[in-house]
RNA sequence: CGGGGCGAGGUGUACUGGCUGCACGCACGGUUUGGGACCGUGUAGAUCGAGUUCGAUUCUCGGCGCCCCGACCA
């Protein structure tokens, strides 16, 4: 892609924020706020979120279909479950022109989680003990009325996240199915690029179940919530379930919660009337339970992760491209025609490029631009490189003189 | 939701009870091109309401908005 025409920029006179996140995200315009805790994603910063979600789809589809379910709901749905009134984050929507005459005047809510959604729709069509279990995942916008929303992508009114239900026969299918989830979501951490500083945590299960839920949280300074490590069981606590002595005799550790893992019991099934025929025809409740996953999130913990003071250093499998190519042209028209031909050579071979196009801008604000988006690979092609180009990784100093087919092979 | 801070061109800021200034950006012309180039000419601004005052961007109160601390986070 062409820097030009693209809205792709970078303000660097943007304010600074006390979160990293924030500021290098406004700063590379990879995002744009609109209001607190809401965020417009613009083409870089969607290339990143793109990224992410599909490694999370890849991984999701090995144990679930993916579906699409609304956001923009009737009360009805919330008030079954009984959350209408007691989930104190949930956006009521009531429209502008309700009360005139050819309108409907209805109150909707736009969906913070989709449970009260999924359930009666399961109960539709999956009745019988044959169907079960099954799960279906989305990857969606969520809205919650945060008090205060802050801290860039980490605590936003409209986000991104992807959301499996899972429906069985019996707790202990659901028992089954979790670990099997947990182990999905331990190679998306790794595909991310967190796994290294993303540990499992035991939370509250909240109403619906005495079980614990379980969290994935990233090791992070910066992050909102606190929990303990048991070393002699080596498990970890939130802090809202960790013991007065474990929380005495251990320090907490800062963490990010980039995903959950929940058992919902037969709350949901029960409140959408969902039972199942079992084999002896036989009306039974259906279990089931959620797994989160926060994508808009985990786009603000690596930049809270993986920066410097120059800018993003994106793992490679969520960078917005894998190569920033840079011309240095100084006016000359020969060399412009090879950068050309390096950024359409590239492109034919697949790799992804971000090609730095324009003219009259300084090598200086080009190269600091290349270390602000925080691609892996930095290609130049300026008078200085003759017939080869210049690389070097966005970790280091270290540059190297190659050919275009050296370049590919290395890209590909 | 409690507390604090801040609202000025597109962005970031300074001064000020009467005339708003600077930098970046943007536009035009010219010179430039390996770590945020330079000259010139332009462009564009005081959150809203009430009060005090001859006069308010400035002072007071309130609303709204944003940022930060706390609470909350199914």
């Amino acid at each position: 892609m062409r820097y030009s025409h693209n809205l792709i920029k970078s303000n660097k006179e943007a304010r600074e924020f006390d979160t990293v996140n924030a500021t290098l995200l406004q700063k590379g315009v990879f995002i744009d706020q609109t209001m607190a805790g809401v965020f417009a994603f613009l083409p870089l910063g969607l290339r990143v979120l793109q990224k992410i979600e599909q490694i999370i789809r890849e991984e999701m589809d090995t144990i679930g279909a993916e579906v699409f379910l609304p956001a923009l709901v009737p009360t009805k749905l919330w008030e079954q479950t009984g959350r209408f009134d007691t989930v104190d984050v949930l956006f009521k929507a009531t429209p502008a022109n309700a009360g005139s005459a050819k309108r409907n005047d209805a109150t909707y809510v736009l969906n913070s989680t989709h449970e009260d959604t999924v359930a009666p729709i399961a109960g539709k069509y999956m009745l019988s003990y044959r169907d079960l279990p099954f799960a279906v995942y989305q990857i969606q916008t969520k809205f919650r009325n945060e008090e205060r929303p802050k801290s860039g992508l980490l605590r936003g009114r409209e986000f991104r996240m992807k959301d499996l239900y899972s429906f069985h026969a019996s707790d202990e299918d659901r028992e089954a199915y979790y670990e099997k989830a947990k182990e999905v979501y331990v190679r998306i951490f790794d595909r991310l690029g967190l796994g290294a500083d993303t540990v499992i945590a035991l939370a509250s299960g909240g109403d619906f179940t005495d079980d614990y839920s379980h969290e994935f949280q990233t090791k992070l300074d910066t992050g909102e919530d606190t929990i303990y490590h048991d070393e002699k069981e080596d498990v970890f606590y939130n802090k809202e379930v960790a013991s007065p002595e474990l929380q005495k005799a251990t320090e907490g550790i800062q963490v990010s919660e980039v995903g959950n893992i929940f058992p919902l019991g037969t709350k949901f099934t029960e409140a959408a009337e969902y039972m199942y025929t079992n084999e002896d025809g036989k009306q039974q409740p259906v279990y089931m339970a959620s797994y989160g996953i926060g994508s808009s999130r985990i786009m603000g913990v690596l930049v809270e992760k993986f920066h410097d003071d120059r800018g993003i250093i994106w793992p490679a499998n969520v960078a917005p491209f894998t190569v920033h190519l840079v011309g240095i042209s100084g006016g000359d028209d020969a060399v412009t025609a090879k950068a050309e031909a390096v950024y359409e050579k590239l492109t034919a071979a697949n790799v992804e490029v971000l090609y730095d196009d324009r003219a009259d801008v300084s090598p200086g604000e080009k190269l600091g631009d290349a270390d602000l988006v925080g691609c892996p690979w930095r290609a130049v092609v300026s008078g200085k490189t003759g017939d080869s180009i210049e690389i070097k990784q966005r970790t280091s100093d270290a540059m190297e003189l190659v050919t275009i087919d050296d370049l590919i092979t290395k890209l590909t």
